[in-house]
DNA sequence: CAATAGATCATCT
DNA sequence: GATGATCTATTGC
């Protein structure tokens, strides 16, 4: 399994929101497919982060692709994006949910309130706790290093739904979720609890 | 089953 | 001083 190159995420957005379906998170001994991301974009996305310019914060979504932005939300639960677009062009998109792989015994320590396999990261702050990530990730490198995205070796046929993204207001209507259909590890599935 | 309240703090106004 | 890319437990049908 090969860890995805810094070409990949230099692109549009979107493009690499659809692209990072079905590819590994990896961190330490926790890895899982990732099932559900959605796509945050630059100045005219009134959702994004990016979209109030360069702050101390947002440094990271304007910087060079293929590192992690972590940042803290609701004052308790942090959620990881991976960054896009060239050097300079602001765009991440958020990871919202992953079926869990290896390390699912970790994962159940760090997450004793879940029920199923399928609810250890079902959701953007269910997955960062489950796998360990916080803040002190913020602004690493994902092609080389502890937390990385991976090729799997063979992948299978998924077919990609699109719908708007959840828990925004802003640009509420725009269709930048992606997510694999039928996949059960999504967030806010009936099934996932 | 669906709806909602409460937890809790970094960031920006 | 208000707000938010959430989650969980609890309440109410």
């Amino acid at each position: 399994m090969r860890t995805i190159g810094r070409t990949f995420y230099d692109r549009p957005t979107v493009e690499v929101a659809r692209g990072l379906l079905g590819k590994i998170l990896v961190h330490g001994e926790c890895s899982g497919i990732i099932v559900e991301t959605e796509a945050y974009l630059g100045l005219n996305d009134s959702a994004a982060h990016a979209s109030r310019g360069i702050t101390e914060r947002t440094r990271v979504i304007f910087g060079p692709p293929g590192h992690a932005y972590v940042y803290l939300i609701y004052g308790m639960h942090e959620c990881l994006n991976l960054v896009a677009e060239p050097d300079g062009v602001p765009g991440c998109v958020l990871i919202r949910a992953l079926e869990p792989l290896s390390g699912i015994g970790e994962m159940r320590n760090r997450r004793p309130g879940a029920r199923l396999d399928q609810s250890l990261c079902s959701g953007p702050g269910k997955l960062t706790r489950a796998m360990g990530i916080t803040r002190a990730q913020n602004g690493v490198d994902v092609t080389r290093g502890d937390l990385a995205v991976r090729d799997p070796s063979r992948m299978a046929c998924i077919e990609i739904e699109v719908t708007p993204r959840i828990g925004i207001r802003q640009c509420a209507d725009w269709p930048l979720r992606f997510l694999i259909k039928g996949n059960p590890c999504v967030s806010r599935s009936r099934v996932a609890r």
